[in-house]
DNA sequence: CTCGGTGCGGTTTTT
DNA sequence: CCGCACCGAG
């Protein structure tokens, strides 16, 4: 025990080992507001390891829940390094893991076909593409992807159709496109992400025994990142955990509201003022940063402290000051990533790790120029983002051929390889089967099945090759079921004949081994596991428990590797990462850099409409997100951090002069270092005096052989001379007596009625006639 | 069915 | 500017 805690600090030690009854007896919740760096996964399992050292709980009587699998995997590692315990037992995964871990207990009781299979993102459009197609709804009227958001929004509040009243017509449409799609999804025996989470929290909500024994068992409810929870997910917790029963359990929220940047995907910070409110949680903060030097820290806290919807927390270190924080303004984004290239070049050379490297950016557009930078420099560089393994195109398709055998009704998956690699099923005989499917409440499985009278046909022997996959792997292991079906379902001989299909080939094989790894490691599959009766562990408090008599329905279920290995593929997208294991510059938006930390961070971009980006300017909510983002960004940097904003960035296949962000501002000027003296004198610096004809080639400092599209983005100059009447030029500084001060970005018209184009500060982007307005230069 | 043209829209992203 | 979704021709 005592090894457990003695590296902890003071405020780690308080969370770690905080009551977990009130003077009455009662339960007591805790609320850890940890700061970024400062140990929160550690106190996480800390906790955990500590509650049950000291024999407050068995480790069944646990659940812990985190939003994405590195966490809980990462979680479950530190644990088991801990302690001799076997983590299979436990309850640690993420929201849709472990509701798909409930459900597939208790698929009858929710009203799920035991095969029932998980629609990813892309898969649910697909399926609600077919609806509206089948509906034949008018898709400009209701976009597909409106209505998936709707759907999505609908569930994540905890709304069925019938709960919801429509304000207009349009709203009186979506709803029964709502429910079309939910009875479609029923049909198919398919669910979608927020349909697990949904589903599970019907199931403990109307379900009284089943309620009872999961209350009853999971005495301890601890979860990571509580900030980004959603509504649904903030219900869920709550039910689960007994809340107002006679018998709640613990609940252990860790986060940080200052790292809330999931808003828009559903993330509600209000969440932890809600907990705090109704579940009177004791509070801890973390305030103690292991990761950064003072300058940083600092930095981040001048930031953050503009922000006016905060639980309030402040981070300091025991590390010195540490260099400064290094701000570059550029001239272009051409300049600003031909800078970056050469300080980092630099690094390497002073024996920097590339992978200690990050160059964060707000948006994906902006890595395109600097991976082509990087990438005529030669220096190696990974960028995190794009498709994920379980994403890719050929295996989404080898993964619908493997549930198609495993769930016929599947229509997503039927429509997905219907005709592909090609038979000749064309549009028109897939109209047909659904004319079929329709008329008759089936499948379109069922519906070519019917159709069997034509035997020869192309469709009939789709019917027979899915069939016959089916049968002649039924006793196989399951990579072996899945390169048998591989090789025969067509996709192999397909992409032999395609040029580029070497790659897609590969990446078949490695499904097989991807297979391979998720029976060893997962044995059943973590998250397939069917729910084992619980061993009461007598020398605990535990309740008793399973009830198997009055909830024969909740009796285990006997899963497929195959359902698992499904279920496994589509609540787990795999890696992203191109080339694993090199040592390469680390490229990615301030989002995916969350939870990781870096030596040398670079953050680029910081104009005004980038970041903050202008979508979320308007709103005061978007401009505190967006600054959170910023502080996350920050964060992250160990020893030193660099800064830059650019007077004229290419966007949109247009040239865009932002002015520098106003997060700069924020900024504590002792801690700050202006790489561009220019700088200290007009506060963007002055385009005139920046004027270099060589802009775009020379001033990259070395060759560039292949950098076409780098000195088409770069050759920005703009115009010096005022070779009109007004004397203002594109890129100017101006002063506006209303508006402060701008740059002007366009001209349009003819004197006298010539009016600019001025992107202020303050103000945004106005069209002003010089004749009139009261614009200076500055 | 496949290829090539056009037109449009374009933050952030995990499950 | 770039990627896509959709449409019409072969």
């Amino acid at each position: 025990m005592s090894e457990l805690l003695h590296n902890l600090n003071p405020e780690q030690l308080q969370a770690v080992t905080l009551a977990t009854k009130d003077e009455n007896g009662n339960a007591q919740s805790a609320l850890i507001l940890a700061g970024a760096g400062s140990g929160k996964t550690r106190v996480l399992t800390t906790r955990i390891a500590y509650l049950i050292q000291t024999g407050q709980i068995s480790p069944i009587g646990i659940l812990a829940v985190t939003f994405t699998n590195k966490a809980a995997k990462e979680m479950l590692a530190r644990l088991s390094g801990m302690m001799p315990i076997n983590t299979r037992g436990m309850w640690v995964g993420t929201f849709h893991g472990l509701c798909n871990r409930l459900l597939r207990a208790h698929f009858n009781d929710a009203g799920l076909p035991s095969t029932f299979q998980i629609l990813d993102t892309q898969d649910q459009l697909s399926a609600i593409k077919r609806l509206l197609k089948s509906l034949k709804v008018d898709d400009e009227k209701y976009p597909a992807k409106q209505l998936q958001y709707f759907i999505s929004n609908a569930k994540e509040r905890g709304n069925r159709p019938k709960d919801m009243s429509p304000a207009d017509e349009f709203q009186g449409v979506m709803i029964r496109l709502y429910q079309a799609y939910e009875e479609q999804c029923l049909r198919e025996g398919v669910v979608d992400f927020s349909e697990l989470l949904l589903r599970s929290y019907e199931l403990l909500k109307h379900n009284e025994p089943i309620r009872e024994h999961y209350q009853r068992r999971f005495r301890h409810v601890l979860v990571d990142e509580f900030q980004d929870t959603n509504t649904l997910q903030y219900a869920w917790l709550k039910l689960l955990s007994g809340h107002s029963t006679s018998h709640p359990a613990c609940v252990f929220a860790v986060g940080d509201d200052d790292q809330s940047i999931y808003a828009f995907r559903g993330a509600d910070v209000a969440n932890m003022r809600l907990f705090e409110k109704q579940f009177h949680p004791l509070t801890v903060k973390l305030e103690q940063n292991y990761r950064s030097h003072a300058n940083i820290l600092d930095t981040a806290n001048h930031l953050i402290a503009h922000n006016k919807e905060r639980l309030g927390k402040n981070l300091r270190t025991d590390a010195g000051h540490g260099e400064p924080v290094r701000l570059y303004e550029a001239a272009s984004d051409g300049t600003e990533a031909s800078w970056l290239i050469d300080e980092i070049r630099n690094l390497i050379n002073d024996g920097m790790t590339r992978s200690e490297v990050a160059i964060l950016y707000r948006s994906n557009a902006q890595s395109r120029i600097i991976e082509h930078g990087l990438f005529s420099a030669g220096i190696a560089y990974r960028v995190y983002g794009g498709l994920r393994f379980f994403e890719r195109a050929e295996i989404k398709h080898a993964l619908a051929y493997l549930r198609l055998m495993e769930n016929p009704n599947d229509d997503t998956s039927f429509s997905r390889v219907v005709n592909f690699p090609t038979r000749g099923i064309g549009a028109r005989s897939i109209e047909a089967l659904q004319d079929i499917a329709r008329t008759q409440q089936s499948s379109l499985y069922a519906a070519a099945s019917f159709l069997e009278g034509k035997p020869g046909s192309s469709i009939s022997s789709f019917i027979r090759l899915i069939d016959h996959m089916r049968d002649a792997t039924r006793k196989n292991t399951l990579p072996e079921l899945i390169d048998y079906v591989i090789q025969h379902c067509g996709l192999i001989q397909h992409y032999l004949a395609e040029k580029e299909g070497q790659d897609r080939i590969e990446n078949l094989q490695e499904l097989i081994n991807a297979a391979t790894a998720f029976v060893a490691e997962e044995g059943l599959g973590q998250d397939a596991v069917a729910l084992t009766p619980i061993e009461l562990n007598t020398s605990l408090p535990v309740e008793p428990l399973f009830d198997t008599q009055g909830t024969a329905s909740t009796t285990p279920t006997e899963m497929s590797p195959l359902a698992g290995f499904l279920a496994h593929a589509s609540l787990e997208a795999g890696d992203n990462q191109a080339q694993a294991g090199q040592d390469a510059v680390q490229l990615m938006t301030v989002h995916a850099s969350k939870g990781l930390e870096f030596k040398v961070v670079f953050i680029t971009g910081l104009e005004e409409g980038l970041f903050p980006h202008e979508n979320s300017i308007n709103e005061p909510k978007g401009l505190e997100e967006e600054r959170r983002l910023m502080y996350v960004a920050i964060t992250r940097a160990r020893d030193r951090l660099y800064l830059s904003h650019t007077q004229s960035r290419m966007l949109h296949g247009q040239v865009r002069y932002n002015m520098p962000s106003r997060f700069l501002e924020e900024l504590p000027k002792e801690c700050l270092k202006l790489l561009t003296p220019k700088h200290s004198e007009s506060r963007w610096g002055n385009v005139a005096r920046q004027v270099n004809p060589s802009w775009g080639n020379a001033s990259l400092g070395h060759d560039l052989p292949t950098a076409k599209s780098f000195s088409k983005t770069s050759v920005i100059v703009p115009s010096t001379k005022s070779n009109n009447d007004h004397g203002f030029y594109v890129g100017q500084n101006v002063f506006h007596p209303k508006f402060g001060e701008g740059r002007i970005t366009g001209f349009e018209g003819n004197a006298p009625d010539t009016r600019a184009q001025v992107n202020f500060a303050r103000h945004g982007v106005k069209w002003l006639q010089l004749s009139i307005a009261k614009l200076t230069a500055i």
